[in-house]
DNA sequence: CTTGAAATAATCGTGAT
DNA sequence: ATCACGATTATTTCAAG
């Protein structure tokens, strides 16, 4: 992890579809060795992966909504949690809250539903924080 | 957006640095055709952008937390909370508290800096959510 | 790491459905 | 409007130094 992966991180960062030919031009190295450090940070773990990202409201995802969840100490839920469809993140909190859910729904109702059949039955209580607006959302990280 | 620009959304979503020949093998169109979808896609603003996914851990980012910010009615903070290095979502929300932030830090001790320095002058009051694991994360929407 | 070479892919007209 | 075909340029990928 010297420099020129920072910089090749950087890169697939912003822009994950840039071809090989066009990273190997920025950092001014071969092809090959460039695609060669990108494949050992593949394996390494360091790149998790390449995802699009989409517009939520041309898909039909217009709600968004943060949930904490609260159960009791010996229940696991998690691999229920995960399962629920429009999930995208699952985080275990400090503090009383267990956990912390970031779901994607298509309405208030949905949400509704969702919240009532998959988290209600296995949880002692639930708190919604409705999205009214996002002003940013990445997941990229400061390097 | 029919069927077939769904599934590309969906190659897409799953690995954003999937070749346009495999894509339209996949779905059984030309490269061309295939080519042309995608650039519409992406200039219709259905596709955002590609992100590489990278691992926090690697990265010194070990810290997670999500902030939840309370300012007065007529303060402009929006614009110093997405200057904030970090912050990977700023979120309007529903209810008492304005704003819901995620930010990532190397540690607690960069996190209570960086609250000290960029939100408390801001904000009546900031409450904070710590991360302990997190079971799932991801952008993907289901399609 | 670089070079070099072969296979593969991207991209753009053009014409067909 | 969208697709397939074909040609040209560019990229990917490997082996060897």
């Amino acid at each position: 992890m010297d420099t020129i992966d920072k910089k090749i991180l950087s890169l697939l960062q912003s822009n994950a579809r840039m071809s090989n030919a066009d990273i190997a031009r920025e950092i001014k190295l071969a092809p090959s060795a460039t695609l060669s450090r990108i494949r050992k940070l593949e394996e390494e773990g360091v790149i998790l992966g390449y995802e699009a990202r989409l517009n939520p409201h041309v898909l039909g995802a217009d709600m968004l909504a943060f949930v904490l969840v609260k159960v009791t100490g010996d229940k696991d839920i998690e691999a229920d949690l995960a399962a629920i469809p429009g999930a995208q993140e699952i985080h275990n909190i400090a503090g009383d809250d267990c956990y912390l859910l970031k779901i994607r729904t298509k309405n208030t109702e949905a949400l509704s539903k969702l919240l009532k059949e998959k988290v209600r039955g296995e949880s002692i209580s639930t708190k919604t924080i409705i999205v009214l607006a996002t002003l940013k959302e990445t997941g990229q990280l400061v390097l």
